[in-house]
DNA sequence: AAAAAATGAGACATCTATGTCTCATGTTGA
DNA sequence: TCAACATGAGACATAGATGTCTCATTTTTT
């Protein structure tokens, strides 16, 4: 459990590094309305700190994930609602896919688990005829990523509600853009 | 066109920056062959380079882009061979999506250009019947670019060669990833 | 060959983020 | 209440990247 400083330290670094992924140590405590002694006491530096948040927005993910699958009817569906899951926590958390976090045993442990999971998921979805067997699980989890990002980046832009982009994401996924298809 | 250092310091910058985004000017400096004051003089600084690099990077795609599709005999087609023919090159270019351009008017315009070429290809193509009309032509081109992005980062991980990473992202894009679509 | 331009090497100053430490103050729990 | 603990503010030191400048040397041009 977070101390009620480490809170919100954590809590500043999202808002804070996702404006600006730059930002300084100093600017996450101060936001935070810590003192940057304090933030130091509780993550000795930068990547203590990125690392706290990474496990924090992977333990998020997970939970939002858990939630929205808990009543699905079917693996395939249920990688739908995850996607759908994942939009609105992507903005708080994006920052964290450009940072070089391989360093962090725990980090890479827990993120490896994390797309060994989705990779599972994929398998038994392509066994109930939601994926084509024949297409490698690497590829459909990696599409599945970056489409997730591609709806994010849409809403984002202002482009699409969470909905819409949801829906054009699995729609792509599923049966893809060509006319006909719904 | 580039002098003899600049455009060693160029492809030294591609070099170091996709195997480090971090690295110093010093260091493509040296994988230049060339004198840290000598870069000084050819670029003020480090947004200088990226906004050079960012130029000479946008060119190398037009022009790629441009062969490739010289002789397409449809919109749609020439869309797969863009796809196709960015990602050999994708390997020294994708640091540049990381970094913060956005203040380089001359760069963000060339980026913006490039956009929009690519919305009208794909308007032109929904007008083939190559994609829904129905579906939002931003959508479509951000798929298009994310999709580019996964089948490169499959092939940089060995879990594909180009042309199946290729053939994978156009038909995800095209027809889904659903079991009988082919 | 002579003049002009470009370069390399290194010294130098600067700036910024980072990390450490101290001490007075505030908070919490026994 | 009192003691243990956490915090804020600020001073301080450090390290690394950056940018500038000089001067001797090399390269290119005329």
């Amino acid at each position: 459990m977070l101390k009620k400083s480490e809170a919100k330290i954590i809590e500043a670094g999202f808002s804070v590094f996702s404006a600006n992924p730059t930002a300084t140590l100093a600017d996450v405590a101060k936001e935070a309305g810590v003192g940057r002694a304090t933030l130091h006491r509780h993550y000795a530096g930068r990547e203590d700190l990125m690392a706290a948040l990474a496990m924090v927005a992977m333990r998020e993910l997970d939970d939002a994930i858990e939630a929205a699958t808990k009543d699905a009817p079917s693996y395939t569906e249920a990688l739908r609602l995850s996607l759908e899951a994942i939009i609105p926590l992507a903005d708080r958390q994006m920052f964290l896919a450009n940072e070089p976090l391989d360093h962090v045993p725990e980090v890479l442990e827990a993120y490896t688990q994390q797309l060994e999971e989705t990779a599972e998921a994929v398998e038994a979805a392509k066994e109930e005829g939601g994926f084509d067997a024949d297409v490698p699980t690497a590829w459909i989890v990696q599409a599945i990523e970056t489409l997730t990002y591609a709806a994010w980046t849409v809403v984002r832009d202002g482009d699409a509600t969470p909905e819409e982009a949801t829906a054009l994401a699995w729609r792509t996924l599923q049966s893809g853009l060509t006319g006909g298809a719904k």
